[in-house]
DNA sequence: TCGATGAAGTTAAAATTTCAACCGATGGCC
DNA sequence: GGCCATCGGTTGAAATTTTAACTTCATCGA
């Protein structure tokens, strides 16, 4: 685009560095997955079964959890329902809110996360965090902690 | 997870450095497509259109497209596919290598792009750009360079 | 010149994600 | 209590992306 209006564009710098955020996320993301096929699960799903590993007895609303991922409820659904299918993941129902569902790591959802988690943590050091500074590493920890506190929930 | 084993997990501040990206991206391409919305446009066409924008003769092959973008041809064919059907880009067969596909912005496309162009990047500034100092923007653009480095193409 | 190998791109089918509509439950509020 | 806007979640269909197979053409070496 040429500058013909009085539009705010982004400078050189901004504009190679937000290409390279682009481009980088697209490879790393692709990079983990195809590292995690492994043990048949995507990054998404591997989120999933951590968020739910860290929560008080293994469980989580599907509402909390969608939040937290940003995920829309339907996808979570969709996707809970997969894990659900490969006895990663149990549904029960919630006795103090009759609409609520908890989203429970099984046994053997946990196992796999045991499994799966030391090759997944690795690449994201070896294909990210170890290639840089601690300091630029930080950097980008501050960054989009003010992308996701700018933009907020929903 | 707990670390049982002799595996190199992150450290504290990595984990929380690691969830803010997953996060903020999540948030960011999401409120990114929603703007983009109102052109019918995703960031993904948008970038599209950007890169036939700039290249000689606004058009690129099919490949060389892809690649700039890491995507999977197939994605790409069905992209431009629906790009076309818009009208925006058209398809042009290679002189010099029969196989091969040109990929070309036509006028409509270009001026969408235009339309489209001022409100897009005033919403990277607004939630991304704008929101940190320049150093630590250009430690993103660092961090994500050596990704791509490392990763390399494919 | 042939034959093998691989690149460029498409295609169809499967898997995933989005979109919009929907249902039962909840929580004010009058 | 009764009304109603909203929440939590699901559903099915449409749209998008992935996967794998396939076609055509290029290239390279014998």
């Amino acid at each position: 685009m040429t500058t013909t209006t009085g539009a705010r564009w982004l400078n050189a710098e901004q504009q190679v560095a937000w290409r390279a955020y682009l481009l980088g996320t697209a490879r790393l993301m692709a990079k983990l997955d195809d590292d995690l096929r492994e043990f048949g699960l995507g990054v998404n799903d591997y989120e999933i079964l951590v968020r739910l590993s860290e929560a008080p007895d293994r469980r989580l609303r599907m509402a909390e959890l969608a939040d937290r991922l940003h995920q829309s409820r339907s996808r979570l659904t969709h996707t809970v329902g997969r894990l659900e299918a490969a006895q990663l993941v149990r549904r029960t129902s919630c006795k103090s809110d009759k609409r609520g569902v908890w989203a429970e790591l099984t046994d053997a959802g946990f196992a796999l996360l045991e499994q799966a988690a030391p090759s997944h943590v690795e690449g994201v050091r070896e294909n990210l965090v170890d290639l840089v500074s601690a300091d630029d590493f930080a950097a980008v920890g501050r960054v989009f902690d003010a992308v996701s506190e700018h933009i907020g929930q929903r």
